[in-house]
DNA sequence: AATGAATGAGGTTTCATTCAT
DNA sequence: TATGAATGAAACCTCATTCAT
């Protein structure tokens, strides 16, 4: 059953969101994943591939969340708030993701390389976007993936402390929120 | 010599900023610090206790930093202006405080009521700032923490990023950051 | 396909001789030997007696190359030359049995009553050609056990050491060897 | 106290001598050296390293034993002598050095070139002795290093399977074993 | 008969902490 | 006060063996 795989990597992220790259020892996988230590060598060569694995399987996920019913089509505020909104959703119903996320962030121990090549490879269409708003005259002059970091990333977060219990977020909030990163974005 | 303790601190923040969490030993600290393994519990009962001190003894540098030449008599972008410019000084040039301090707030290890606590003694005139720009109707109505987020903690993490070598800042494009903040927490 | 047993076998015996005993992991005996991890298990019970089975295979394999030509009728010394040389090149051309052999010899871990019982099973014969010369007077007066050492078993570790490189050996050196085993048994 | 490092070793060792390189886990040898695992590691850096010392520390107290009262100022067959009953006392009575060397020589995990570089240090004189044997015409026309394995390395082989009781050995039959040693070293 | 996924005991190694000096 | 050798629990990982298919 490739289901095992799919528990091991969801205790892991699991385990990584609640206790830390340090708290995530193998025998806590396994015995969240309900497998035998041995068994999650079966699927992943060592602790290191394990990590990678988790990260770009999540990375998929949440490109894919991210990117559903953006129709470029559509005016380029309309796309926006889109984007945002999903992304919203997204970090709010994943908060195992999203702790993990910004702790894999914040860590020095990954390959920077690699993790652009990801990046540039799950979130091409967001980067276009934020391409085609600056192109137009309607985005600030700065490259896409700034653009994408003030109107999108901060959001990670925030949602992290709303999660963690740090700060208080509500839909009003939300609805400041998205309309900041929109003005944070636009040529002046 | 207190200048024990110092090193020691410095020593468990550098480990921390270039190998995480997980990189930082009792042995490594005390190896950068020069000084015996046994020293570091002269002045620390623990590593939780040393991990809190690295903590409040650079929130406490930090606090000081951003708020220098900041007065309260001149205009509010103008204090704006100042505490943005010395929060991005400080971060380009503290590499390890900024690289440890993204760490920290990611990590889900820690006592968030402490933490809370912390930061309203130490930011408490930064927070006023922003009090007083939402009270004036300025700003935004969202709570100071918020604007102060809007405005100042994104910056942590691009500098970050940037020290990392994932992105490529200069002087244009801090101009145009420092108006996106400014632009995200005016009110509209 | 009983040819599995024999590929097993053979499996066991290569790694051994290249890796050494702890370098023969089943799995990798599976691997080499291109069958199930589990279908060794039909044809040995465990690992313990795959080892006795290589080596009893083995040594019924050595026994027979070394008896090849030997005609008790011919005189002494010519039936000590085909005894010599037909070692030697059983030993230079199957070079994993002979580092299997080696290493098995110098193992604490088997069953030495075992052993013996198979060394006489087998190589009867080349103890009966020693015994006789002692008897006639030919060879010193040591145990048949002991002539045939100084007769043949050191040119196992010669060659091992040429077959690992250690030492060149050639025709010139083979000859002035088997002259020196000669000398070594004879009676003064 | 370097007392610690020794105990090791000679756990070390005897276990091997025992068990096999299979049965020295470094579990056991703490217990054997009645130290904590972790002190092993104070004092070497891994596994494959305590193996080099073993080897190295041994191969030097070897070559002192052997070289004991040998003068090159007495006649060559003294010499010889000396050589072998020193060979063979240090061996009678060392057993867990005589069972570990065995194995050493016997396994395919060591590196051949580091091996040669330490026997030629160590057994510099042997060697030497050897040689001269060759050039005034006494010996065979064989490498030293030859002469040395047919007079004494074969020694080894048989006090093994003398300690390990595979073979019966007493004093007539070393006389004899070492009349057999130097008449195949010895020029016709 | 054959497979290979799964198991978990046991291997090597690290590390926070203590304590005799 | 300062040292660093020593400890042993716990980390990561391997491997002989079993068993459902």
């Amino acid at each position: 059953m490739t289901n095992k795989r799919e528990r091991i990597l969801n205790a892991a992220e699991h385990l990584i969101a609640n206790r830390g790259f340090q708290g995530m020892s193998m025998h806590l996988v396994a015995q969240e994943a309900e497998v035998a230590t041995g068994t999650i060598y079966r699927y992943f060569k060592d602790k290191e591939s394990l990590l990678r694995c988790v990260h770009e399987e999540r990375l998929q996920e949440v490109s894919q969340a991210l990117l559903k019913n953006v129709d470029t089509q559509t005016p380029c505020y309309e796309q926006f708030r889109v984007l945002w909104q999903n992304c919203l959703h997204y970090l709010l119903s994943n908060a195992d993701c999203l702790l993990y996320r910004v702790q894999y962030e914040a860590s020095p121990l990954f390959n920077r390389e690699e993790e652009e090549r990801m990046d540039e490879r799950y979130f091409k269409p967001v980067f276009e976007f934020f391409e085609r708003g600056r192109e137009t005259g309607l985005f600030r002059d700065l490259p896409a993936q700034l653009l994408g970091f003030l109107a999108l990333e901060n959001l990670m977060l925030l949602t992290q402390k709303h999660t963690r219990g740090c700060i208080q977020l509500n839909d009003a909030i939300f609805d400041e929120l998205m309309d900041a990163a929109w003005n944070a974005i636009l040529k002046r």
